[in-house]
DNA sequence: TATGACATACCAACCAGTATGTATCTTATT
DNA sequence: AATAAGATACATACTGGTTGGTATGTCATA
């Protein structure tokens, strides 16, 4: 990836972290970065390109980064493996952090209604994640970490729920410590996964 | 409230669900519903403060009518009636429904970063709902239906942000049941508080 | 000399908001 | 009861700024 193309990115996915993609105004949020309109049409086709560019090049594999890491590590324990996860985002969220939202919750609140194309790469993302989750969880039962009455599905999806509806409720108060509290009781739950 | 003025705020509120409140279409939002320009400019100064009257007087008012019940039912259970909200919740999530999202919880994504007046606004609605649910909690351990140590005020947000973050993956996925399975995993969490 | 990598100027559509006009309804006065 | 005088409730036409996108030109490199 060429560098300007990359500072367009990164200009486009700050800009929509705040103003979502309907708001983003592309020549002007990287004009900060130097970057001219013609850059940006000459990389991409137009504004949908953008944004779909920032979710499969940005956003999805920063998010996956952590989900195959825990399919790949089998033997481990998958609940102590998730909960270290919940700790490190707890970690990195402060006021400022939460008042912009998560961007994979924000884009999929905006777009899934409004652009197919948006909502299947971002439905991509999060069935990548559930599927990570659950094959952690089913090698947990294996390996005797996991209770085996645990709904290996649903508790993924109900994970990844919890932290973004805590991302969500975070957000409105601008408040990491909604964040935390959150994070803790999902921790709770996770330790009731356990055999 | 005039006829018109509340055909106005319907409108709105349909198309603010769909495409947001900085991707409403005031004017050809009313348009299918007879009513002109004129009209809304008669009734409201700015776009803003259409917004604001939509959580104010449409959002608020639905959201909270189960909350404020949940905390004059003194001497109910609790859990109970909770569970029955889930279960009430999730016989209207049809998928359809979940395509277009939590309207609140779409108002948070979108406009907490953007506009302060909206984000108060959201947060009276939010925080009016955890003020019932932890006192709702109180009651039940007053009563002996709710474990002593429950930690009223978190497991309270922690509800709501279930209940927030299901909407959010039920929406990416079109799908309703993602939403159904996870008010099941907090069904189960609920269940833990019982004393 | 052809192509990639931009920069600049331009354009048509759109959109929030305004200006202006008008019909109806209310209220004070006779 | 009749009428004049606002006030209310809109409808229509217009505007100025913005926005996504294009057309065209330039410069460096292969």
């Amino acid at each position: 990836m060429t560098d300007t193309r990359e500072k367009i990115l990164k200009a486009a996915f700050q800009d929509m972290r705040r103003q979502g993609f309907q708001g983003l105004r592309a020549d002007k949020s990287i004009a900060a970065a130097g970057v001219t309109k013609g850059a940006l049409y000459h990389y991409f086709q137009n504004k949908e390109e953008i944004g779909l560019a920032v979710i499969e090049e940005l956003i999805a594999p920063d998010y996956l980064l952590f989900y195959e890491s825990l399919t790949r590590a089998t033997g481990a324990d998958p609940i102590a493996l998730i909960q270290e996860h919940l700790t490190f985002l707890t970690s990195v969220s402060t006021d400022e952090n939460v008042a912009l939202g998560c961007p994979l919750n924000n884009l999929i609140q905006e777009m899934s209604p409004l652009n197919e194309t948006f909502r299947q790469a971002m439905q991509r993302v999060t069935d990548r994640m559930y599927d990570c989750l659950e094959r952690a969880l089913e090698q947990g039962k294996a390996n005797g970490f996991v209770h085996l009455e645990t709904p290996a599905r649903q508790s993924a999806q109900f994970i990844v729920s919890c932290i973004e509806g805590g991302f969500s409720m975070a957000k409105v108060r601008r408040d990491a410590s909604i964040f935390k509290e959150n994070m803790e009781q999902l921790s709770n739950y996770l330790e009731n996964l356990r055999s």
